[in-house]
DNA sequence: TAAGATAGTTCCTTCGGGGAACTCACTGGC
DNA sequence: GCCAGTGAGTTCCCCGAAGGAACTATCTTA
């Protein structure tokens, strides 16, 4: 977790990584999104030392990113599940994957491939403007102050 | 700068989260992006420590995401503008405006405001399916082993 | 000549990440 | 009954990175 804390900022970019800016984070919503879902099967698949794991999910559960569920009850035995805001936020490591893909991948090629299940096909995710359908992309906007611009910061009400 | 490197692991995500998944490079890539884009300026804009953000800065200029134009010769003065690929990036950051907008706003509303210039209205980004053209969420989609998987981390060139 | 602007660098302190060992509750095998 | 094994953490220590303030360097303007 970083020192300064971004949630407090009129940024909804500061108050995302709030979130999960810190370090790992992404990496844990991504495992957790492709099954990898319990507490040493996400340590071992990453090799994240065992407290800072248990910190990131906490902090996760606490801001209603994913939900501890017991599958177990004599021993008590956990697994983490995403939320209805925690699979939009997956949404968000599909365009890291597609810049990461674009840029980083080199020869090899991407070393994950997604299939989009309403078309079967091998695809990749692109950005659209909610209104006209068309691309939009960052070069593509102007930016204008909107109602909360310097508001106080929100009391988010995390269920 | 976390201690564990991400830019060896056969991922996408964690490869674009070695670039810019410290604390505060999204924030200082947002700043360039509006156009605060000197040394000064980035600093007083976001609190942050100078020598972090000369850090940053550094590391982001080496990836290939920010490039250093000098526009005064006689006081050597420097700008910081972005490259193709992070402007590419900036898509990101567009996507993590939408959550934030969505889930961490609150009553005020969204403290900023995105017009699309080719449509000239008020918008968010959607994902849509680079194939099939239908809207593409994280819930939509199967995950397979791509050309790279496993690979050796790529000699990826900056330039 | 002094003040101001710009772009950093250096130093020190403190906090958070890494890693290993430990705990605790239960289970299944001999 | 006893012991090893599993799952889900917790505790401990060390070290490196973030914060913050002060300092440097260069040139311009008053």
């Amino acid at each position: 977790m970083q020192r300064t804390r971004f949630g407090d900022m009129a940024c909804s970019i500061a108050r995302t990584l709030d979130v999960i800016g810190e370090p790992w984070s992404p990496l844990i919503l991504r495992n957790v999104f492709v099954g990898i879902n319990r507490f040493d099967q996400i340590q071992q698949s990453l090799g994240i030392s065992r407290k800072v794991l248990a910190e990131r999910l906490k902090w996760l559960a606490e801001s209603g990113i994913v939900e501890q569920r017991r599958y177990s009850d004599h021993p008590p035995r956990f697994e983490y599940a995403l939320t209805g805001r925690g699979l939009e936020l997956c949404d968000l490591l599909l365009v890291m994957v597609r810049w990461g893909d674009r840029w980083l991948a080199g020869e090899p090629g991407p070393p994950v491939l997604y299939r989009h299940r309403a078309c079967g096909q091998i695809s990749h995710v692109e950005l659209h403007c909610s209104v006209c359908d068309q691309p939009m992309h960052a070069g593509d906007i102007d930016v204008l102050p909107g109602p909360g611009a310097e508001a106080p910061p929100p009391n988010v009400d995390v269920a």
